[in-house]
DNA sequence: ATAACTTAAGTTATCGGTAAAGTTAAATTA
DNA sequence: TAATTTAACTTTACCGATAACTTAAGTTAT
């Protein structure tokens, strides 16, 4: 801002005849003002329509309140509503949050990070994109001492908090329902294994599958991104290769669109055809047919779980032992993989 | 943060023996400094891991080279896509963007203005709640000599310059369509008309209605929110009359959705018994069943144009003019609004 | 009565940058 | 050869707050 337009401590000081640091004093309610004089001073505070310079009070103070924020996506169901819940437990809690988007990108990601530094922000929440390998920026966070907690989408250093849901154990109880329906030609369009989320869930895939002793066809097995042309394509690619599983588990959200789109130009029924189920839901949902069955994911308790992570390290960095927080999920069964609908097949 | 981990100007200075000026100059390359010299400053920068303070450097220079953003909502389609394209032109150009939320409400929407005020923001884009009725807040920001673009949402201020879709025109084509399918027990499901987009939807309703001599019945006309709770509301209320349209045009995505929901409840077919069209869309229409049509919303255009307009009026703050863009919409026609569906009942 | 505290301020220093105004030695020009 | 310009820095001031001292007057304790 180039303009003289802004009231400063100054201005409300010369107004009383009195010291600009008995005006900060008195704002901030210290003890050295007395009543009088501190009702005087927020009065013409009042008066001016003072709003106190973000950026001198954090530079004199060295503590900006901000929370930084470093998320692949906005436009996403789940990343749009984890964020806004984040923005709500931090409102609550009096701080700011500056949301970056890496786009899943880890460059981006990266320069965000050295972006909301450079902000001095007190502490970071960050969901790591579907690219990102070089954790190196992540050392970098550690060595400025800055807080971090990682959230959903997590890095493998024990160093920092976490806040996860069970992607593992709900995998597991995805793919246990499809097997006790009576699927065993079981397929897994799995994430990136580099990325937790992708990792967890391929294992949770494997436990059930060994554990009810179904063999795990490589074939039926596809591993890429978390988003829709990803589920689409791989769809495509195990449909082409003309031998399609019974059932299929998406890694995401997402994917499952993709799937669906793919089997809708294939002339394929769901869940007819081919059954699914993925982790992960999405507002819209209810209005999706068949509606999905999932495994469930609390986005708001993660936002708020992270917020609340987070303040405990900025509030005790000293003697902080990390937390990895794993909340727990459950299925939400809809209209897939209620029945062994394809059994058909078998029989004719 | 209260550690000394941060590298200042300083640290780099003592290294080179140099002032810090001096090392500010280098890394900003002014043409003082000498290129042998501006070299090593930069060597050293990097060897240390400089990050400048955002907060210091904006202090002093008095721009934050930073874009508020206040909006309604992020979980959204229509909001999460704008805002991510907002993001992506703000990387372009070099801007910071702070996203806050009001989630609907108006006294949220003045506390986070402030907040961006006191960030000294060097604008804002702001896309008001539905509940914004008083605009004080919106003098105050002009008082204070804040360049301000209206987004979608915006406010008949005719001083701030303003980017819409054109929701007067587009809603004409859609009911214009509607009626040459042969409709004429038209509905609509309209917004607070105290929000442009409520009001200029609701003219353009108006308008095609007129235009083709075809009666507005008050009763098919109901007035409130954007969410999909109010569409339900609104279609349920709608219902229980027991006198219901042939066709709805909805004031959001959101609101058609809502009525999805109370028409699957109440066993009504779409488009059999009531067609539907509404403005705006989403992502995941293509999995709606049937599939809306709807007057398209360009989100991306949406945001690239408001951070055009802010940055033009930041780089010539004096003799600006305001402007008011519209952007132009289409039809999208889809699944609904395909035919005359329900004709059997007057045939029958 | 006087040292020792309190109370309610005021002064000065500082945060980490940038802007503006010196400084100095070498290069150019008159 | 003196005067002027320029290149390359350095010094000082300042942005608008807060933190850490200092001070003057009034109280309390001894």
């Amino acid at each position: 801002m180039k303009n003289k337009f802004h009231i400063t401590l100054d201005d409300i000081a010369k107004r009383l005849n009195v010291s600009k640091v008995t005006v900060s004093k008195a704002l901030r309610e210290h003890p050295d003002i007395s009543f009088e004089t501190a009702q005087k001073v927020k009065q013409v505070a009042k008066e001016l329509g003072y709003t106190p310079n973000f950026m001198a009070r954090n530079l004199s103070s060295k503590s900006s309140h901000t929370i930084g924020l470093v998320v692949p996506k906005i436009a996403h169901y789940f990343f749009g509503s984890v964020i806004e819940s984040i923005y709500e437990a931090a409102l609550v809690n009096n701080y700011e949050i500056i949301l970056t988007v890496s786009q899943e990108n880890a460059e981006r990601e990266e320069k965000h990070i050295r972006s909301l530094l450079s902000m001095r922000v007190d502490g970071l929440i960050i969901s790591i994109s579907q690219q990102t390998k070089n954790y190196d920026i992540f050392n970098t966070v550690k060595n400025y001492n800055v807080p971090l907690v990682f959230m959903d989408r997590v890095v493998d250093m024990s160093e920092f908090s976490s806040i996860t849901v069970d992607d593992r154990g709900g995998t597991f109880k995805a793919i246990e329902h499809a097997i006790k329906l009576g699927y065993r030609k079981i397929g897994h369009i799995a994430g990136y294994q580099e990325i937790n989320i992708g990792r967890k869930r391929y294992l949770g895939f494997e436990d059930a599958m060994k554990k009810y002793d179904v063999p795990v066809n490589p074939e039926w097995v596809t591993y890429g991104g978390f988003g829709e042309e990803d589920g689409y394509k791989a769809f495509m690619k195990l449909h082409s290769s003309g031998n399609l599983p019974e059932f299929i588990f998406a890694v995401t959200y997402p994917v499952a669109l993709g799937i669906y789109a793919a089997a809708e130009e294939l002339g394929l029924k769901i869940p007819d055809d081919i059954d699914i189920m993925c982790f992960g839901s999405s507002d819209i949902n209810n209005f999706l047919t068949p509606s999905l069955s999932c495994v469930d994911q609390p986005t708001e308790e993660l936002g708020k779980q992270a917020v609340k992570l987070i303040l405990e390290i900025i509030n005790n960095p000293t003697n902080y032992v990390p937390k990895h927080i794993e909340i727990p999920t459950g299925l939400m069964i809809r209209e897939t993989a209620r029945v062994l609908v394809n059994s058909k097949k078998k029989s004719g």
